[in-house]
DNA sequence: CTGAAAGCGCTAACAA
DNA sequence: TTGTTAGCGCTTTCAG
């Protein structure tokens, strides 16, 4: 098939190309006479305006992107199918991974704003996010998941450390005090996030904290078996469980702990959790409203919105599925 | 920052804009010396082409599209991981959904093709698809797990019958006759394969195949519930099951079946299924593969490449979980 | 209300 | 080996 062009169009219509680029671009000042002729023609010739010509006029391009760490992963995926939900028939959405390489990261930004896309969602990794001062102009980007160190923009995130601090203070009422935490690395900034839930609920409570509690490292199936039996062998070894994130859970129940009691709560739910074990307790956070929000704050920078930047927290669910009896806190 | 542009590239290197788009795009003809004085510049004002005048020029976007049902299912999304690796640094990666409208579908892909992207990776919906002859010329799509109505293309999916064959073999083997099937809808692609594989493998070893023990409906938990109570109280009840896609698989854990038994085995593998139940056999479905080798196909078509199209069937992998005692087919 | 002409940034002839 | 010129298809002055 021929690509017919706007010309193509005008010719057809009777008209000059640029009464068509005005009925295109939904202008005043046409009749509707026109406006009908012109729309027939566009209909017959199957006319669609070419994005790079557009595109090239208006140094805009019809798209935005999600930067994130690993498009295969479910809770990336979720945020993506959300984003291209709430930005849906207005852009296209590019998706990038950066595999946590922040140097891939900074490449892959670069040219997107180098003329791919409109506006840019972004969880970053870690690392300084100095140069997104230089992007070329017009740009926006916004933050999902965390905030980018040395750049101030709009953030879309989970409320971690409220949602921890829920679980924590569930536990602590039913009369554990001593409560293990298993993370993820200590430089991941949700982790810190959790960490500081948890620590808050404890002071709350006029708990002390104990380090011999805390396990933070990037999950790995024997260390964590190795450091559960350590836990075990504690003088005082804990009478609860949290999770921090779903591979740390994942390597838990690959590391044999069983996650079906009351006692356990893990940050992140995840599909099945309902069934095994029994049923495992979790935070739910909703991947789902953090797309959304994040598209709705990148497409308002990208209306030249120039208020104050804005940080939006949005709630995680605490799913109680081993509450053995019945009745919640 | 403003965009440098090609004349300013031109201007510092003090050459002409042609010159400069001769080592853009490594052209011959460029002296060693010229080159170097137009790559300093490049580097100098940090210039990068614009993409859209490219596009505009060359006809062109840079850009691939990988459309599916839903980019938030996880198997689509290590699809779009996969292609985003295969297709690296050479393309960008737009998704798209389809959330299984066809006319949705269409409008997507009439709106790809009319200049976001060069080419589209596509698992069709249902419904014909004879649309695809006449998209824009120079727009390649090949399509992902499953054949495309009315379009002839390169494909690239599972082997399903022969990984169902597989499995049934197995479960025949080890003295099973009446095996109980439970699919998705009879009208998706990849479930009317995996019952010709069921149906294979039951004639291979002469075995009447029976009617009652196929299930073929959307996943809903109740209604399998109530087909698996059926099932019990046959005059002769299977004493065996395989599912045919994972949200059966689902919707049977959620009807109470006890998934991890010698005499189970569920169509595409699942996080946790090495677990749950004390291990659940699956017949694992490699999605990187599957993207790779889409990936592959369709570089090769932008490539004009106009050999005859061809279909890749990539194997499955039947992982025995709970294979009690030992030793396999 | 409508049209003519210029030009966005780049690449493809064609000359030099 | 390099430069000049003409567009790609569209939107945008600026006149009619």
């Amino acid at each position: 098939m021929e690509r017919a062009t706007i010309r193509d169009v005008a010719r057809v219509a009777g008209v000059s190309v640029k009464t068509v680029s005005r009925v295109l671009n939904h202008e005043r000042y046409v009749t509707d006479e026109t406006r009908s002729r012109v729309t027939e023609a566009i209909a017959e010739l199957n006319y669609r305006p070419n994005p790079a010509a557009q595109g090239l006029r208006r140094s805009t391009t019809g798209a935005i992107a999600f930067v994130c760490e690993d498009i295969s992963e479910p809770f990336e995926a979720q945020i993506a199918g959300s984003i291209e939900r709430a930005a849906a028939d207005q852009y296209v959405v590019i998706v990038a991974s950066t595999f946590g390489d922040p140097l891939r990261e900074r490449t892959t930004i670069e040219s997107l704003a180098s003329g791919y896309a409109d506006g840019i969602i972004l969880s970053p990794t870690m690392g300084s996010k100095a140069y997104l001062h230089s992007l070329p102009r017009g740009i926006a980007v916004v933050c999902l998941d965390r905030p980018a160190r040395d750049f101030e923009s709009d953030l879309a995130l989970s409320d971690n450390v409220g949602a921890m601090a829920w679980a924590v203070r569930h536990l602590l009422m039913r009369g554990h005090t001593r409560i293990a935490y298993l993370g993820d690395d200590v430089g991941v900034f949700t982790q810190q996030e959790r960490l500081a839930g948890y620590r808050k609920a404890l002071e709350e409570a006029d708990i002390p904290f104990d380090k011999d509690l805390i396990y933070q490292h990037s999950p790995d199936d024997s260390r964590i078996r190795n450091h559960l039996a350590w836990l075990r062998q504690l003088r005082q070894p804990p009478t609860a469980h949290v999770s921090a994130n779903s591979l740390t859970t994942l390597s838990m129940i690959h590391a044999g702990f069983f996650t079906g009691s009351a006692t356990f709560i893990a940050f992140d739910d995840f599909p099945l959790a309902d069934v095994l074990h029994g049923g495992v307790n979790a935070i739910a956070q909703d991947a789902g409203a953090l797309g959304d929000e994040a598209t709705r704050m990148l497409l308002r920078r990208m209306r030249n919105d120039t208020s104050p930047v804005r940080t939006t927290r949005l709630g995680a669910q605490l799913i109680l599925r081993h509450d053995e009896g019945h009745g919640d806190t």
